[in-house]
DNA sequence: TCGCATAGTCAACAACCGTTGACTTAGGTT
DNA sequence: AACCTAAGTCAACGGTTGTTGACTATGCGA
């Protein structure tokens, strides 16, 4: 059976209706009392649990992005595989989207540097790692970002409507733009 | 004589240093007693004078980017025209970039709205007349933002020291590709 | 000189923030 | 049964937020 004991429920209540109030609208724009709240909760449990405010947005990280080792193709494949993850799985899921998570967080700057981090481990570096340059692979992140911004939000016409046919091709156009980059 | 009356003066003072304030740390991030204080004055007179916090911001807006008829060329010199204003321009001057203020202000629901409508009038739309093509357009602006996010908000390598020559180099390239761009 | 509109000061408001410590309650072990 | 650890509750702390209204001071026109 399952274990049912209330401490492990609450802390993953905690964690999930956090990991969505925080991915949807930032951390400095969500309280501890409403995470509590959303989560069925005492406001005391997440500084029991998590220490703080700061340490519980920690833990949605690592929840979020903790331990999947993505193995990033190379060439034209890349292009792919970042469409894939940015635009198809970012797009209409619960997922939380990386890119999103830096542009709703780019106020605070404690939390700022967390964002960072995980980017950084979690994309830039694997870019990097199969590009070999790296002026090439910050230019890709910047498209990555650049496109991300100017849909969620930027909101801008050309890309309101996620089901144009044209936003995909023109991520894969930027991207492998930015790919070919020569320095 | 310059008109001394300290009405004026006090009204300069908090548009000034709101603006100052506001394009560095956000809106959210900025309090109307900082914004006093850096001023000299008391905080009620923001209430007095603006009505409300967003008021003085929506000020602040119209003295940064209110009048100023700015003529687009086509073509290449379109991309000559984005890299000064937005790279050459923005850069190490005091004058706030709207790439900086869109990215900052995204947590903001209200105020996010505002940046975009700004955005929209100064530069979206503006690039859209001289292509002609909107998606295309949306390309050339999602291009713009990613570079300025990657710089200013996630920091990364590539990006981090601006006196690079790689920079202008790589501005250059990412934008006349989303120039290039057929639907 | 007498108003009078305006500028500026001050204290307080109600609402929210993150965090803390004392308390009660329950479950499992000895 | 007695004990103890952990879970959960509750109220309050000190701080900050944006905004308001009553107050005094100043300068100008009648």
């Amino acid at each position: 059976m399952r274990d049912l004991s209330t401490s492990y429920t609450t802390r993953e209540a905690l964690l999930t209706h956090g990991l969505r109030l925080f991915w949807s609208r930032g951390f400095t724009n969500v309280s501890v009392r409403e995470v509590a709240r959303a989560a069925g909760v005492d406001v005391a449990l997440i500084s029991r649990y998590y220490g703080s405010k700061l340490g519980l947005f920690e833990a949605t990280l690592h929840e979020a992005y903790g331990l999947d080792g993505v193995v990033m193709p190379d060439g034209a494949a890349l292009v792919d595989a970042i469409v894939q993850v940015f635009v198809t799985l970012d797009r209409g899921s619960d997922m939380p989207s990386v890119t999103r998570l830096i542009q709703m967080n780019a106020d605070d700057e404690q939390v700022g540097h967390l964002v960072r981090k995980v980017y950084d481990e979690l994309w830039q570096s694997k870019i990097e790692g199969v590009l070999g340059d790296p002026s090439r692979a910050a230019l890709m992140s910047s498209a990555i970002l650049g496109l991300c911004v100017a849909e969620n939000s930027l909101k801008l016409d050309g890309f309101a409507a996620p089901h144009l046919p044209h936003y995909e091709q023109q991520v894969r156009f930027l991207l492998t733009a930015a790919l070919n980059f020569e320095a």
